[in-house]
RNA sequence: GGCGGAGUAGCUCAGUUGGUUAGAGCGCGCGGUUCAUACCCGCGUAGUCGGGGGUUCGAAUCCCUCCUCCGCUACCA
């Protein structure tokens, strides 16, 4: 039997699950249904990433242990995945035992190889003009400021050797097209691993909610190491060696576009380089959903859409029930938009597929000949007899046509072509008139033709299943399939299959149309009542008050070598050190004419490292492309005066 | 700044290695039908294929150039 593994990302538990999360997560779905259809073993992984300093201060700002706060978010996700008909294997959490077990056994064995060594964050220091430099600054060995000696500074963290395999990777991807998809995207990666890799730096300084590297407190595993390999441990790496032979390596890694370059596509197969193991054979990153009026969806714009709500609001609309809804959002999800690139959601467009694709076309057929089968059949499935099959090539070719566009993960295309068929047999339906030829008592061809409609529809139920498991079921059911104890399989997608002597079981349309004028105007009305509190673009006066701004007095300005556009500052905060600020505004101003100037400093900004120098801050300036002029106090205040 | 992608009917998009009158779905218009969820079926509508130039017997498809949008990347913190 073949083995099929298919991941998605683990996700962050910083955030709740959203569209963007469950369109990866169905898409990872339709795959394993489509493949266990096949009688394929598969092997569906998710899960979450628990660890880092995000997650143990959300916890604290709500006042509770981060052990607490990730079961809480972990339990969310699992929810979600059931409400939305995602039948995955394995949920991983980052926080498992056994997980952070295999994420010390690779630390270790790669800190063994080689492949991880102890280096030096910031490689040299300046003491006087208290500044890191890195090798390529150095002129003759000395700082470029003041032609003094430097030292070194003894600041370690680890290092996984990326840059070591920048090679292997280019000879990878580029002997093996299928690997990185879609094309596009390759590209992308092929010419950032060309413009050079630099080493990962896979540890931090050790905090409480991370995992520790093994045999030194001082530093805790990076979180996207730690998270990376999730996709081995879920298969029982290192210990369970049978399993992980079963498995490995998976055949598809979907994500997001914003994690394929440099962790995906980079860091990660440099990882099982090191580790002597099997690439993935396919990594695809899709696109992303944005609203649409052309906003990308987030969380900071609070357009933030909750699947199941949208869902539960079809269902609401259209009087179809929830699980219908919620296949039909599946359905739109992933016949919208061609998988890969970004598309737009509108409550609109979901109507319109809702009403024309799903009510119309596949609702109706089924609504219209059930009956037909009831009045002219007594509702009891004939023998095929010898008229039948007129649909077998149509049902050939199109069953050949999506098996390829859903092993390339076309999934738009697939639908389409399921669609195809379902034009098919509506027009079949009309061109031979089992009406008329009731009439003319023509019951051996009026037994053909229902029977051909029949034995398509059903073929169209196995097809959807993948896409719309609930759905696929209901019509199972009204099929007569369901009670007659009839299991589906994709080997059954062909002219003739359907056993003869069921009795069809029609119930309420699965999909009831919706006035779409109507319904929109509700849904304008209903968004009026509980006015959203901003236009996105609006923040709060508690956003606002994140901002830390205070005044800074320039107390050094210099020129960073190899650098135009930038100045190093350093500014007096009234702290007890001097702050080291990196400025873009070398080609406007002078190093010379800034010194005692007090400016305005952003000060809780989280530290940079610009051209490899550390900025711990940034100063306002006016212009919205070049810096026009700074941001200055009109009259002399303290250093370290708060702003607001 | 560098690299890459895209600009095709009102809307969303297909268009393989250049080849006869440029396609689909939705929408819109007309007709048919009545088994069905005002559905389904048929016919029709429209596009100087972003602008300009070039190669060719022939280009949406190849080359050059310009414009617009997007992605990645970089000395925008």
């Amino acid at each position: 039997m073949k083995n099929f593994y298919i991941t998605t990302p683990i996700y962050y538990v910083n955030d709740r699950p959203h569209i963007g999360h469950s369109y990866t997560t169905i898409a990872a779905d339709v795959h394993a249904r489509y493949h266990r259809l096949r009688g394929e073993s598969v092997l569906l992984c998710t899960g979450t990433d628990e660890h880092g300093q995000k997650v143990a201060l959300s916890a604290e700002a709500q006042g509770i242990q981060p052990q607490e706060f990730v079961d809480e978010v972990a339990g969310s996700f699992q929810q979600m995945w059931q409400r939305l008909h995602i039948d995955y294997d394995r949920f991983i959490r980052t926080t498992d035992p056994a997980h952070m077990a295999t994420v010390q056994h690779v630390f270790s064995q790669l800190r063994e190889s080689d492949d991880i060594y102890l280096g030096e964050y910031e490689g040299w220091y300046c003491v006087p003009c208290e500044t890191y430099l890195t090798e390529a600054e150095l002129t003759d060995g000395c700082c470029p400021e003041c032609e003094r000696q430097v030292e070194q500074v003894t600041e370690q963290a680890y290092f996984f050797r990326t840059s070591a395999y920048a090679d292997r990777l280019i000879e990878h991807i580029e002997s093996h097209p299928q690997f990185i998809q879609p094309k596009s995207r390759r590209n992308e990666v092929l010419s950032f691993i060309k413009e050079g890799l630099r080493d990962a730096c896979v540890s931090r300084n050790r905090m409480e909610w991370d995992i520790p590297v093994p045999d030194d407190e001082s530093q805790s595993i990076y979180v996207w190491f730690d998270a990376l390999i999730n996709y081995l441990s879920q298969v029982g790496y290192p210990d369970e060696l049978d399993e992980f032979d079963k498995w490995w390596p998976p055949q598809i890694q979907l994500l997001g576009k914003d994690i394929l370059t440099r962790f995906h596509a980079t860091l990660w197969p440099a990882m099982l380089m090191a580790l002597d193991l099997p690439i993935p054979e396919m990594l695809f990153a899709h696109g992303w959903w944005i609203t649409d009026t052309g906003d990308k969806i987030s969380k900071s714009k609070g357009n933030v859409l909750d699947p199941y709500e949208v869902s539960q609001e079809l269902a609401e609309i259209s009087g179809a029930t929830t699980a219908v809804a919620v296949d039909s959002l599946r359905y739109f999800l992933l016949r919208e938009v061609t998988f890969g690139l970004d598309g737009s959601f509108s409550r609109q467009a979901l109507l319109s597929r809702f009403n024309a694709d799903l009510a119309n076309d596949l609702g109706n057929l089924l609504n219209r000949t059930l009956p037909l089968a009831e009045r002219y059949l007594n509702g009891v499935i004939p023998e095929p007899g010898p008229g039948a099959g007129e649909l077998r090539d149509e049902i050939e070719r199109i069953r050949t046509q999506v098996e390829q566009e859903i092993t390339q993960s076309n999934f738009s295309v697939a639908l389409m072509g399921i669609w195809e068929l379902l034009a098919s047999a509506n027009k079949f339906l009309d061109t031979r008139a089992p009406w008329t030829l009731h009439k003319e008592s023509k019951q051996v061809e009026l037994e053909a033709v229902l029977y051909d409609v029949l034995d398509c529809i059903r073929v169209v139920a196995i097809m959807i299943g993948p896409f719309m498991p609930k759905v696929s079921d209901e019509m199972w059911q009204q099929l007569g399939l369901q009670s007659a104890g009839i299991e589906k399989s994709w080997d059954d997608c062909c002219a003739l299959e359907l056993p003869s002597g069921i009795t069809v079981a029609p119930g309420r349309p699965i999909f009831p149309r919706v006035d779409i004028k109507r319904a929109m105007d509700r849904l304008r009305a209903d968004s009026k009542e509980q006015p959203e509190p901003a236009a996105a673009d609006m923040i709060s006066i508690d956003e606002f008050e994140k901002v830390e701004l205070c005044v800074g007095t320039i107390v050094e300005a210099h020129r960073i070598p190899g650098a135009d556009k930038l100045l190093r500052l350093v500014v007096d905060m009234g702290e007890a050190d001097t702050r080291q600020i990196v400025a873009g505004i070398a080609q406007q101003f002078n190093p010379r004419e800034l010194l005692e100037v007090q400016v305005v400093v952003v000060a809780n900004l989280e530290l940079a490292t610009i051209h490899g120098v550390e900025s711990h801050g940034m100063i306002l300036a006016a212009g919205a492309n070049e810096p026009e002029a700074l941001v200055i106090t009109d009259s002399k205040c303290p250093p370290g005066t708060i702003i607001r």
